[in-house]
DNA sequence: CTAAATCCTTCCGGGTTGGACAAATTTTCA
DNA sequence: TGAAAATTTGTCCAACCCGGAAGGATTTAG
């Protein structure tokens, strides 16, 4: 709880408040729901801090403007996806892969459905070329895939997935555990499908894992 | 070519020019692309009348207003899907379900591609709940769920499909064909799959098919 | 208690918002 | 061909919102 919180550039010779703290939080989430309901180019900085409830300058405060405050927003998004998945693999033996793919879909799907943003700002910023899809490829997406697509293909060649392109193979997964809760709505409209049910979402965790590595789920089966 | 293009109300006592026509179209493919982007409120009508290359009063006087347009736009994306999808199924026999299935898929990954706001206009919209959303939901995708999930379940029966709840199993498909395309540019930034390139498209529509009908393709497998 | 960190208020110039309306233009049809 | 209808244009509006700047008030750390 020390200073660390994206707006240190030295070394302050003063800590960071906690009230700071809590309003960059208030921003960051506000703004995380912000621009992955109307994109970076419909979203006010106005909106944003009426949504957190804190006065609009404080934006500029604490990050430095609108881009800016969108970069720490997705960053987060991303880095806390990351820790969950490093924590949820901890556990999980290197030498099991297809535990360890069961892992990552389990921690897909209840990652996505408490933060759908990390689905919904990819697809606004996937609209059009831009340079925040850029960073994101480069800081987030890319990496993550690129330590993915080798178990993947090992998982292929065991006969554990099924065949084919595993960039292919790769989003599929991914669009289906994590794309299907940035629908949540349209599904309980639609099909009458509650993904707010833990219960749902499990099962939609399992019939991935079913569908996409073969066998019945290692351990955790509870459909 | 007479009078039906969303404006008639009774029996104009004069024919619509041609000339009209050609703006409304341009006014609808405009707006599809500028509300897909950035979503209904983050959409401006001077922004949609730029983009058609048009007076922005010709959406008061076209359409009724912004709410209309939306309404119109969305409506002709469905209502062009839905053709496309009589279209491929004419040929086929009713007695065959997978291979209809089939058509099924092949046909919505490239209607999902030419028009990627087909999923697009759904994600902006599943933001958060709204009278868009609902009319989306009665008036189309329920209609089309309702037509559809018979069949998957007889599939799943024939143990040609995975078995699982049939409503996952539909929305899982449709993420893969339709979503996947909303991500096109990002998919081809993080993993360098192209989907602009047909072939590649076709790998996909023969990977789903693969995944989600067991078998191989019936005729046209040509990855 | 004092100085730094944080927050609040106010202002800015300007751009944009959705929509209204009358005048100009083009097209249809008698 | 000419008059009426359909369509387009240009302009106006009143309001509101835009991102950001600046300075004074308040809270907090040390």
């Amino acid at each position: 709880m020390s200073a660390e919180a994206a707006s240190a550039e030295q070394k302050p010779p003063r800590k960071q408040q906690q009230r700071s703290i809590v309003t960059q939080q208030k921003l960051l989430d506000a703004a995380t729901k912000a621009f992955s309901e109307n994109g970076f180019l419909g979203t006010s900085t106005r909106d944003i801090a009426d949504r957190a409830g804190v006065h609009h300058p404080l934006i500029t405060y604490h990050f430095r403007n609108k881009e800016a405050l969108w970069r720490a927003a997705a960053d987060r998004i991303f880095r806390e996806f990351n820790i969950s998945l490093v924590k949820a693999m901890a556990d999980i033996p290197e030498m099991d892969p297809k535990a360890r793919a069961e892992a990552f879909i389990h921690t897909y799907v209840q990652y996505a459905y408490r933060q759908p943003a990390l689905h919904k700002i990819i697809l606004q910023e996937s609209s059009y070329s831009s340079e925040r899809l850029d960073w994101l490829v480069e800081n987030h997406l890319k990496p993550l895939y690129d330590l993915v697509i080798e178990p993947l293909e090992s998982l292929q060649r065991l006969g554990v997935s099924p065949k084919g392109n595993p960039a292919l193979l790769y989003n599929m997964i991914r669009v289906t555990a994590g794309g299907l809760m940035a629908l949540a709505l349209e599904v309980q409209g639609t099909t009458g499908f509650d993904l707010s049910d833990p219960d749902r979402r499990q099962e939609l965790a399992d019939m991935i894992i079913s569908i996409f590595l073969s066998g019945e789920p290692a351990e955790r089966s509870a459909a």
